[in-house]
DNA sequence: TGTCGTGATCTGTGATCACAGTTAGGTTGG
DNA sequence: CCAACCTAACTGTGATCACAGATCACGACA
């Protein structure tokens, strides 16, 4: 999930016989992505944000960060401004960018919202997800399941793939803008969340988090919303406490 | 509320005696804004957008809005870039941004997710609420009777007095990240939302507009959170319901 | 008369430059 | 030995320029 950004331009080519105007063929290609350079950096440091690798309070750089991805400033510029229109990000007057330190009561703040909104979308998700987006979850269960309880863990794959997890859990939900919603709370918890779960991957969130998928995954193939609901929400209240116990956050 | 954006830079001087220190006379100034000009652009399409001065499907041009605002093409581009990061704006692979035209779909997403985070917050609010917020609700509910019973109607004002009589409740929640997913909702749906109630102003918006609101601020001073949870569903549904049989929504 | 090529014009994107303000480190004065 | 100053490097912001691609209107050909 590194997915470095490559400074060569995408290929947009494909010649498709000048000459001939063969309908079948051209309604085979579909609408390549055509991805903007700051797009493409966004992304970057999205992941990388959510992945827990840039710890709060780390400062950045627009000419190092474009250095280290082989672009211009531009592209940089712009993805910093999106990261931080959504306080992925934060901007200090003076000078410098760097990933916010979260309050206690931010935290906590956090924690409710995504206790209400993924809450939600984990009900909505029982009620709607097809045998396919079921599949889909077992998997990411699997993988996560296997990266924690390996000796020694693997905590980069573990948060990868509760990442992968419950945003295949969401997308069952079918409701794009609920995701968008629900990736910014990531967005913003995840440097804390899973800065932490690097570190600490076993611990109680290998034991909890474990269990809570489980009765998860139980409570979506039974299509029981509340009971979804339920473990998810344990999910999310033992994760935060563990990290209110670590207590990295500002006074 | 139209608040149009000063090219002349704010000062930034106010020299206080360069060789004395006196400390009272320093901490009683407090950090004057110092306001970058691309959050002045982005401020402004932000006012524009949740008061349907922008239609769905318009599109904007970076240096026309940067000639009419006075400004250089530069912080119009990372204001559209942060707006067009919140799905406020849209920019088109090719050409051109606009603002999104919403699909019927897309539009009762939305509203379900109004309903399920607007529905949180006036539960909180109602909880938590001081009276001098309480004072503020009710200011702007009057000023919101008197446009929308005006004859004829104000519905400009009664736009600008509708929204800061939510966010006068939402801000009751005193959850600031909340706050911002609510405004993150608005600037999606405020461009169908408001164009119509600018053409509008009467209607079925009026009478149930304002017996909703009635209804929300009676529960607000009762602390009944899951009656003024109620009253603010039926604000929001109605609106919707509205918005839907006028149908300016694509297919 | 309808359709397709073709050029001018305008679009957003990216790069480069200029600048005010801040920070950090070294140096000087006490 | 500590504090204050001062300079040099670096910060984000804004402007300007260059460019590929899209759109639109006009005109030629069928």
């Amino acid at each position: 999930m590194t997915a470095a950004v490559q400074p060569s331009r995408t290929a947009f080519e494909q010649p498709a016989s000048p000459g001939e105007t063969d309908a079948s063929a051209l309604d085979a290609i579909g609408a390549l992505p055509r991805e903007t350079l700051g797009e493409r950096v966004t992304g970057e440091l999205r992941s990388l944000l959510v992945a827990g690798r840039l710890a709060p309070g780390e400062k950045l750089s627009l000419r190092r960060v474009a250095e280290a991805l082989g672009v211009s400033m531009m592209p940089v510029r712009e993805a910093v401004s999106r990261l931080a229109a959504d306080g992925a990000l934060e901007v200090l007057p003076g000078r410098a960018v760097r990933v916010p330190v979260l309050s206690l009561a931010q935290f906590r703040e956090l924690t409710r919202l995504r206790l209400v909104v993924e809450g939600f979308a984990a009900e909505e998700a029982a009620r709607q997800a097809t045998p396919a987006d079921i599949d889909r979850i077992v998997a990411f269960d699997a993988a996560f399941r296997q990266a924690a309880s390996a000796d020694p863990p693997d905590s980069a794959a573990a948060v990868a793939a509760n990442r992968d997890l419950h945003f295949a859990l969401y997308e069952a939900a079918a409701m794009p803008s609920l995701i968008e919603m629900i990736e910014r709370l990531w967005l913003k918890a995840g440097p804390i969340l899973n800065l932490d779960m690097r570190h600490e991957p076993r611990r109680l969130e290998g034991g909890s988090a474990m269990q809570a998928h489980a009765r998860l995954l139980d409570a979506v193939r039974r299509r029981d919303a509340p009971a979804a609901r339920a473990a998810l929400e344990d999910d999310i209240a033992a994760a935060a406490a563990h990290i209110e116990e670590t207590g990295q956050l500002r006074a």
